[in-house]
DNA sequence: CGCAATCTGTAATTTAATTACAAGATATCC
DNA sequence: GGATATCTTGTAATTAAATTACAGATTGCG
């Protein structure tokens, strides 16, 4: 794990000095790698032994090799550290913060996805006689995203928002048909309804929500993102992100799947917008 | 420049001993970096000072800086780049260019966005008396979600993706009001003509487009992002992330600027949602 | 062949990091 | 509420590492 996030996420753990220690490193991790014990130890007003303790703490072996390890974690160019929004932030804190916190979430996504299970997503996708998606409040938006993707793809396609109509389509569903269940937490009563009812009908139902959970129990096939993310106070930020990546990869799979003839028709639908456009080139440059 | 890369290419320049250090180096970097430089010399069969001028020689300030540049350039072979999908990439291929695309239009972004433009826009949304947000296509789920977030704000908010309730609407902003107008290549006819027509009637119309866009000049304020992105054949997707990102900043600015006592605000709508979902204890662990 | 320039290693010096230990703070238990 | 135990933290001593200065060796060139 990057020893950046592994600080923050042990700051708990630390004691008062171990933390003063903590937040000068992350607020200038660029100086930190470049710095002696002794300098460390001075900007965070505390006695060399601690800073090296901080460090025993993060299990390295010593100062030295911490700084190796922060090293690499700063070789991205760019810590992308799940850091939460704190009270006195001004807008360029925050605005760091919050790019960070996503791209931190979409690379831990990146590696906890299974490859497998979109395969198999992508397969029941491209043989669906109709793919229906079904979100509710935060979620609503992705399934709406979704239906804006798929439905360039020349396949019948609905979304609803609504429970009623999620219903009534869940229970005209057949054979064939895929269902698309969107939950961050998966514990959403009225969607694993829908996706019980779906399943019934004989529907493929495919989950994208959290693995174990009462929505993914309900599924075919579950596509599960574990997203850390912090949603005491706020509202999903990073999952919702997360999973319109994740609709990105299925829309791109299923174009690859349905080969080259089929991608004119992305063509198609793309010209026919032309018309309700001002030119490009009479504001570029 | 890379490390290993300039190791590699500047190995005619070096003398005798010097190469010596460069084969070892380059036959086990991960070991080098954590070597003292009495073993990397031992194992190169030279003496320290040798070492020493030899990292000297790659433009470092000694050997512990020239251990922290390698362990930076082994850290991540590949950066995230903005690698396009290809015909004949599988599952695992097109997976990963598309986490690191958007990982790279949403490092671009964060550092081309316009952090006094962000502060405004926070500015004029916290005074508002009604937030409305227009967007059509797929721009249409990041207003959605626009809605969703700042929905629990308490505020009056407003979210069409209509023509006609957009135009509507747009007719019967008054002074106060705000309207946001998402757009990503900014040439929606339809769109443009809403943001002058609240103009029009005194509304700040804020917009989240490209710069120098038709739509930018209808707006009182421009929020622009610009993010590289391949839009010939598929549909838009990075920029799409990044205009909820920039929603997300939007809607945290807006809750730090309410102060502490607001917040608790939202933990009530997050409470009210409980009893519509099952309870988590049930089903983590 | 001999001088000059460059390279390389040894030993001394300096600097940095680590350890051992003691004082202080904090929590816990009667 | 006081005494004991545990955990933190800092000072000083020790050790380890890196760097520098210098001298011997090597190579190139006239």
């Amino acid at each position: 794990m990057n020893v950046l996030e592994k600080i923050v996420n042990s700051v708990n753990s630390f004691s008062k000095s171990e933390r003063k220690v903590a937040d000068v490193i992350l607020a200038n991790p660029q100086t930190t790698i470049h710095s002696s014990i002794a300098a460390l130890a001075k900007m965070a007003d505390v006695s060399e032994p601690t800073v090296n303790r901080f460090c025993r703490r993060l299990d390295t072996k010593g100062f030295p090799d911490f700084k190796l390890h922060l090293a690499q974690s700063l070789a991205n160019g760019t810590p992308y550290v799940n850091r939460h929004v704190e009270e006195e932030d001004g807008p360029e804190a925050y605005t760091a913060k919050i790019f960070e916190s996503t791209m931190a979430a979409l690379d831990t996504a990146r590696q906890r996805v299974d490859i497998n299970a979109i395969n198999r997503a992508v397969d029941v996708l491209t043989q669906a006689k109709k793919i229906s998606f079904f979100g509710l409040g935060a979620s609503a938006s992705v399934a709406h995203d979704a239906q804006n993707k798929f439905f360039r793809f020349n396949v019948p396609v609905v979304c609803f928002d609504d429970i009623v109509m999620q219903r009534m389509s869940a229970i005209n569903s057949a054979e064939g048909d895929v269902v698309v269940c969107i939950s961050h937490t998966g514990r959403t009563k009225n969607l694993c309804d829908i996706a019980a009812i779906a399943r019934e009908n004989d529907a493929t139902v495919i989950g994208i929500t959290a693995y174990d959970s009462p929505l993914a129990k309900e599924c075919t096939l579950v596509l599960s993102l574990d997203v850390p993310e912090d949603t005491d106070m706020y509202m999903p930020m990073a999952s919702r992100v997360a999973q319109l990546v994740l609709i990105d990869i299925l829309a791109t799979g299923f174009t690859l799947r349905r080969g080259s003839k089929f991608r004119e028709n992305l063509k198609k639908v793309k010209d026919s917008l032309r018309g309700s456009r001002f030119d490009k080139k009479d504001f570029n440059n």
